[in-house]
DNA sequence: AGCACGCCGACT
DNA sequence: GTCGGCGTGCTC
């Protein structure tokens, strides 16, 4: 018998059950770090990944031998391991936990001839396409670059491996930038890659269409959570062998394993989805700095709005700062869109003159639709409500379908009514489970809840006092289609939201219709701000986004900043529509400042003074958070474990650095019965906060036993909000 | 999380 | 007399 090595192996066990480090086990023969492994855990058995460094073996415990491991996986690159390590200890989660996370799910089931058989079935289809001979198709040749985009492009090189911040306006020609930033990337060695990070699922077709295009001798693939098991492995596959040279992908692609790693782009860096908030809640954006500087590969944050976080470092000069302010039509643009031409514009598009009180007209700025504030309290409401929509608004949209152009009207809610109130008792729409109202969903006539999912009929009569009228409160993008569809009986509107695209292929089919011109108004939550590129669009409208300026979530401001200058690029990208294009805003508060930066587009001077209120309140990028969170079934309980687990940082002498909060709810304190409680951790240094959190979360383990009803707890590292 | 073990109510 | 409720505890 040959002495057995003994390996650490990082275990998929969840948190909470205190094995965050790697286990010990044995085995006849030595296998790499990296090497996937099938080990007995208890009684059962598990998938796991052989660590690197030396197993630490426990005192006066019978070791267990590794069961199976994966001989045809080629083991998990040191580099690979090395920022699964740093993320966990990062975002205090388990080693093991994390690693089998980020692994397509299907090598977890695999065995040795299961992936055997996959790969002969990729082998297959390579030399089925091989046969079929490469298409002949010669990179097109790359559209001439703007003044701009040359120094961005010579401002990125000039960097080399650091990170660099493009802030660029919409339109202003990004994505040509990341292309020609990948054909560097690609062109310095044969076995070169390139990682390209997007924030939603929806934009990977779209960009992986182009890319592919421009890189027809490459092979690109795309990695997200829609692609079918199956499918994932294949592209991980490719990735992780180095036959594929350009990886697409949502946050989860952060964690590809590529051993050609030579340039990280991440679009719309500002975007909240970067930020996982399931399960171990890491920022890929963040991640793939810390693996640009780990590679020594130049990493490209590109936004139209950048988070403060990284306007803050480019202002350090932490990150080098290229600028791209002049929107225009770029040639790559006018190629990769709709071949349809603009429409000729009927006359002098002369503005809607503004009514009294209305929209206030400001000159167009830089190829920017031209901003029109509605001052909502201004107009006449005679049913002692404001209208849904101004009448100017009404009048701009009928111009749009005479001259035959499209509009868009953003409602961030989805559903009818976002409440039902009965008049006579004052009986609301609560959810029974939730700390929430259930929404009226006109269309099945239906009440749901959209944190746990319940849904009812609606009833016939108040359930409290039997009155019959019962009616909607609020407006969602539902009711506004069916009012939109009353006021202007002659056009097409068309709704995307969350509802309207839940088969597969909807929201593909929809987006279709509208660049297909078979739709004149479309109206849609913010997925339809995002990215998409609808080219005979003159106006867009925020139709009540006040919300995000009184919010209690520090980052509302922000994050409603960016949505509008957003989707005010969505209005007039062909440089030809531009100047007859037009961003509306409905709002009750038109001297609010941040409507006065939007209409000057000016984001460094918006950021200057959320700067310095977050600074005053000591709030990120100015201090550094985590939120200690605890689920239980009565709210006393999960405050009682956070205060006990106050009790306990009070006795570390790492705590002298941090502040902690009192606990208080969640702001949504309650979903599927379970109550939320959270307490939050700040501290100025980062280092302290990491520190701490490591002195502190070790001891908290043991608590959940002493306070009963506590279902489960989880640290928030840089949380989105608090 | 799984999956045990473990001690108290309504059934063949 | 058993089947089974989910409380408590462990997993190299």
């Amino acid at each position: 018998v040959s002495p057995a090595t003994v390996l650490p192996v990082a275990v998929e066990a969840p948190q909470y059950t205190g094995l965050l480090r790697p286990l010990s086990y044995t085995s006849e023969q030595p296998l790499a770090p990296g090497t996937l492994v099938h080990v007995p855990l208890g009684k059962r058995r598990v998938p796991g990944v052989v660590w690197r460094g030396s197993a630490e073996v426990p005192e006066n415990n019978e070791l267990r031998p590794v069961a199976a491991h994966l001989t045809r996986l080629p083991p998990l690159p040191d580099d690979w391991l090395a920022l699964v390590e740093f993320a966990a200890a990062y975002y205090q989660r388990g080693i093991g936990e994390l690693a089998l996370a980020v692994l397509p799910p299907e090598l977890r089931r695999l065995d040795d001839a299961g992936l055997a058989r996959r790969q002969a079935r990729w082998a297959a289809a390579a030399k089925r396409s091989a046969r079929a001979g490469a298409p002949a198709v010669l990179p097109p040749s790359p559209p001439e670059l703007l003044p701009e985009q040359s120094a961005a492009l010579a401002r990125i090189a000039q960097e080399g491996a650091g990170t660099t911040l493009l802030h660029g306006v919409t339109g202003s020609g990004k994505t040509e930038v990341y292309l020609r930033c990948v054909e560097r990337a690609l062109a310095g060695h044969s076995q070169a890659q390139a990682l390209l990070l997007v924030p939603e699922i929806n934009l990977t077709p779209q960009l992986e269409a182009r890319v592919a295009q421009r890189f027809p001798q490459h092979r690109v693939v795309s990695l997200h959570s829609r692609l079918t098991p199956p499918q994932r492995l294949a592209n991980w596959m490719a990735a992780h062998n180095g036959q594929a040279q350009v990886v697409l992908g949502t946050r989860l692609a952060v964690f590809t394993p590529l051993p050609g790693l030579a340039l990280i782009v991440v679009d719309e860096e500002h975007d909240a989805s970067y930020k996982q908030q399931e399960g171990a809640r890491y920022s890929a954006r963040d991640l793939a700095v810390w693996r640009g500087r780990q590679r020594a590969v130049p990493v490209l944050l590109g936004s139209a709005t950048p988070s403060l976080e990284s306007w803050v470092r480019a202002q350090q000069g932490r990150y080098a700062l290229a600028t791209m302010s002049t929107r225009a039509a770029s040639p790559a643009e006018l190629e990769a869109g709709a071949a349809s031409p603009a429409p000729a514009h009927a006359g002098a598009a002369s503005p809607t003159s503004a009514q009294a009180g209305a929209a206030s007209p400001t000159p167009a700025h830089a190829g920017m639709p031209r901003l029109r504030l509605v001052d909502m309290l201004a107009l006449p409401h005679p049913r002692g409500q404001p209208p849904v929509l101004a009448p100017a608004l009404v009048a701009a949209l009928q111009e749009r379908l005479a001259r035959g152009e499209q509009s868009l009207l953003l409602l961030n809610r989805r559903g009818y009514a976002p409440v039902l109130h009965c008049a006579a008792c004052g009986w609301k729409s609560g959810c029974p489970n939730c700390s929430a109202w259930r929404v009226f969903h006109k269309i099945d006539r239906s009440l749901r809840c959209h944190h746990c999912g319940l849904a009812q009929a609606v009833p016939r009569a108040c359930l409290d006092c039997g009155n019959l009228d019962i009616a909607p409160l609020g407006r969602g993008t539902e009711k506004l289609s069916e009012e939109l569809q009353a006021l202007l009986p002659q056009a097409r509107v068309a709704r995307i939201d969350a509802d309207s695209t839940r088969a597969a292929g909807a929201l593909d089919a929809q987006l279709a219709a509208v660049h297909a011109g078979e739709v004149d108004i479309l109206v849609g939550t913010q997925m339809v701000a995002k990215g998409h590129d609808f080219r005979r669009m003159t106006l867009v409208a925020a139709v009540n986004p006040d919300a995000g300026l009184f919010s209690s979530d520090f980052r509302a401001s922000e994050r409603l900043f960016a949505l509008l200058l957003q989707a005010a690029g969505r209005a007039g990208r062909s440089a030809a529509q531009a100047s007859a294009s037009e961003m509306w805003i409905q709002t009750q508060h038109p001297r609010h400042p941040l409507y006065a930066a939007l209409e000057r587009h000016d984001y460094a001077g918006h950021a200057q003074t959320l700067l310095a209120e977050r600074q005053a309140a000591g709030l990120p990028p100015f201090s550094h958070l985590a939120l200690l969170r605890a689920d239980a079934k009565q709210a006393e309980q999960a405050t009682a474990f956070l205060q006990h687990a106050a009790e306990l940082a009070a006795l570390l002498p790492e705590a002298a650095p941090v502040a902690l909060y009192p606990a208080v709810p969640h702001p949504l304190a309650r979903v599927a019965n379970v109550e939320r409680v959270q307490m939050l951790v700040e501290s100025r240094s980062r280092q302290a906060l990491q520190r701490f959190l490591w002195a502190w979360l070790p001891a908290l383990h043991p608590l959940p036993r002493q306070h009963k009803g506590v279902i489960r707890w989880a640290v928030d590292v840089d949380p989105m909000a608090i």
